[in-house]
DNA sequence: AAGCGTTATATCGCTTGTAATATAACAGAG
DNA sequence: CTCTGTTATATTACAAGCGATATAACGCTT
C-alpha cells in the first residue's frame, strides 16, 4: 500500500542503552500572581513585540493573536503586576500606541531565563 | 436558597514554589505519544486507583471522576501505548473488573518518577 | 430466567475560552 | 473639523470539554 517510507528515528550507533520509549515528554511552566496567570510563553511573545512595534494591535498581528486578546493579557499582567508592564496611550500620531516598562522588560527577561532552564532540563531527563 | 453547593471547577494540578519577588513559579509534565496525550497526573492517579479498586467505576468514584471520562482517558492511553495499560472485563461476578497491567504499572512508576524531577527541578530554580 | 454491578456507548446541556464583529473614545496632524 | 489608526469595550457566535443522564451489553451466580 504505502511506497512512503515510514519515518525512524536515527539511533545512536555504538550505544543506544534503552529500548526507543516511544513517547515524548512536554511541559509547560509559567509564573503566577494571586493564583493568577501573570507570564507565560504567550504573554512574554506579545511584550517582546510590543516593545518592537510599539504597538499593541501590530504585536497582535505580528502574531496572529486577536487584538482583543492581547489587549486582555496586557491588562491583566498590568493588574497583577507591582506596577504596569506595558504603558498604553490612546489617541495621536498614528492613532496611539503602547510602550514596555522597564518593569516589564524585567519580567520577560526573567521568564524567559526560567523557560530556558527548564527546556534544558527536559532534554536532560529526556 | 440552594443547599447544592457551588460547582467548583476542578483546579489543575500543579505544584509551585515561592520565590522572591511575589510570583509562583508553577508547571506541569507529562507525556505523548502520536502528538496525543499520553500519561500526566490525572491519568496516573487513575491507573493507580484502578490497581487499587479493581474497576474503572469504583477508581473514578473515589476521585470523584465521571465515569465517562474515565473510560475515555483508559481507552486513550491503551490505544496508544504498544500493549494495553489496563485490560477490562465486562460482565460475571460482580458486574466485571478492570486490571493494570505490566506495561501500565512501567508507565505510570515512569510518569511519577518524571514528576519526581521535575518537583525538584522547580524548588531548584525557585 | 432473573439479578447484579460492571463495562460500553450515545446524547443533551452547561460552562469556558476564544474568534469574530462592531463601535466608541481618543488626540495629534493637516 | 476631519482624518487616521490606535486604545478601549461590548456583543455575538462557535467549539471544546465535561457533567449528567440514559440505556445497552455482558457474564457469572443464584
Amino acid at each position: 500500500m504505502s511506497q512512503i517510507p515510514k519515518f525512524r528515528p536515527k539511533k545512536t550507533e555504538h550505544f543506544s542503552r534503552h529500548p526507543a520509549p516511544g513517547h515524548r515528554i512536554r511541559g509547560r511552566i509559567w509564573l503566577e500572581r494571586d493564583g493568577e496567570l501573570y507570564m507565560g510563553w504567550g504573554r512574554a511573545m506579545l511584550l517582546e513585540r510590543i516593545d518592537k512595534y510599539g504597538s499593541i494591535a501590530a504585536a497582535a498581528r505580528s502574531m496572529k493573536l486577536g487584538y482583543r486578546n492581547a489587549w486582555l493579557w496586557v491588562e491583566s499582567a498590568n493588574r497583577l503586576a507591582p506596577s504596569p508592564l506595558v504603558e498604553k496611550t490612546p489617541g495621536g500620531v498614528g492613532g496611539g500606541y503602547a510602550r514596555l516598562t522597564d518593569e516589564g522588560r524585567k519580567v520577560v527577561k526573567e521568564y524567559k531565563e526560567l523557560r530556558a532552564k527548564f527546556e534544558d532540563f527536559i532534554k536532560q531527563v529526556a
